[in-house]
DNA sequence: GGACAATGGTGATCTATATCATCATATTTT
DNA sequence: AAAATATGATGATATAGATCACCATTGTCC
């Protein structure tokens, strides 16, 4: 079904991925026979909550928002997803439904390889398994972190948790542009646009940032880190 | 080192674990030379937040509650662990020392197992990675939900969940005895002893539950259930 | 058996942040 | 080019729930 031309992408893509690299030739060559590479735009779903899991999600290149939707029409961003990551695990293992959903942020490329042979792998590689305990342990201990904040860290707690995510998670540098808009921000942060918004003019006009429009620059790191650490 | 007595005992436990139940009789034998049961008291540690991770727990008897510490004293619970699951698996694979705390509710059974045996068990048998791999998934979840719930749902809507988690996830009864002083199940709901108080005598006065002491039944499961989905 | 801690409870404030309203630009659509 | 929408921003107001300060019981420990 794949041209060539793909299935040399995929494996390249294979090759080179810290997860994927080490396994037997055979593995490799089946998940290229039953992967494909597809390019999102920005703000495309990848897939929507509520509706079947049928797919592993492999980012590529670029970054994946995961949302939870509710009743009141206020979603909560639980985590931002960067390439060598899968989006959606979790979901797939445990519901035959979505828990939440996914979309892109800027130009994506997704690996989507087949549930079953992923599957057929998981249980034929123990050291691919134990890959994938270890990717899902972290993302558990991360919610938990994020829980613990949003009980206990006021804002400006957690605006700062949003800075260093960015800053340490993301893009590895303390100078970066926000690849959202100041309401998915804040959805990042459990507040409200307006709130946001304010909390962050205030570290600039203290000085602890610099920020034009989504641009920004940590000045004061020490100062970040302990607001985040008291909340 | 085990008598023989616990060696018998602990191959009962596994034989009736849903979880290890259908391994093939030399893994179960492996498990049982490398894992000792242990009995702990009404709120005994079971192992400290930033202590060193180390062995595995697999709850046999009782209830253990997970917790996170902070610097500001007030904790939270992120969540019961009852009979037939692990305590602190996410922990043990992506971290070298532990992310939360875990003490027994009640008088608990524990079998603690050697983590080195258990990392062997998950590689050679995929059945078990992939049974492992579905439990880690649903902790994820469950505590998605749990972070969704406490950005946007407001007090009387999360007293709702406790009353929901104990009677439908622990108790499996609409009447039940609440295992935790007030103080703690207010760390459940994201709150303090003081809201959680008002907020539950509410419900009673509202005769939407029946609440002596610790004892409580829940007389309108859809009203709670409107409460919780609600916020 | 007295002391001390733990637990459940209530009232009176206080405050962080949500909410509502509005506006200026910038961006996209038609 | 005009209209419509998205985005960033700011002020005024409202309020849920934290905080503080107590108190009465009950349980536990020398």
């Amino acid at each position: 079904m794949d041209s060539p031309v793909q299935a040399n992408d995929i494996m390249k893509i294979l090759e080179r991925s810290w997860i994927f690299r080490d396994f037997p030739v055979q593995d490799k060559k089946d998940l290229v026979a039953n992967s494909s590479l597809v390019r999102y735009d920005n703000r495309d779903v990848l897939f929507k909550q509520k509706t079947r899991t049928s797919h592993v999600m492999f980012i590529v290149k670029g970054l994946v928002k995961i949302y939870k939707e509710n009743v009141s029409n206020r979603p909560v961003m639980l985590k931002i997803i960067s390439g060598d990551h899968f989006a959606g695990l979790d979901t797939l293992f445990a519901e035959p439904v979505y828990q939440y959903s996914a979309s892109s942020i800027g130009e994506t490329t997704i690996l989507i390889m087949d549930f079953g042979t992923f599957n057929n792998l998981l249980m034929s590689n123990g050291r691919f398994a134990l890959d994938v305990i270890r990717l899902l342990s972290k993302e558990s201990l991360y919610i938990f972190t994020r829980l613990n904040s949003q009980i206990h860290k006021q804002l400006p707690g957690r605006v700062a948790d949003v800075l260093l995510y960015f800053s340490e998670e993301i893009y590895h540098s303390y100078e970066f542009e926000f690849p959202l808009p100041r309401h998915e921000l804040a959805e990042l942060a459990g507040t409200t646009k307006e709130s946001f918004i304010r909390t962050i003019n205030e570290f600039k006009h203290d000085k602890i940032i610099q920020l034009e429009g989504r641009r920004v620059k940590i000045v004061s790191l020490d100062i970040v880190r302990i607001l985040s650490d008291l909340g």
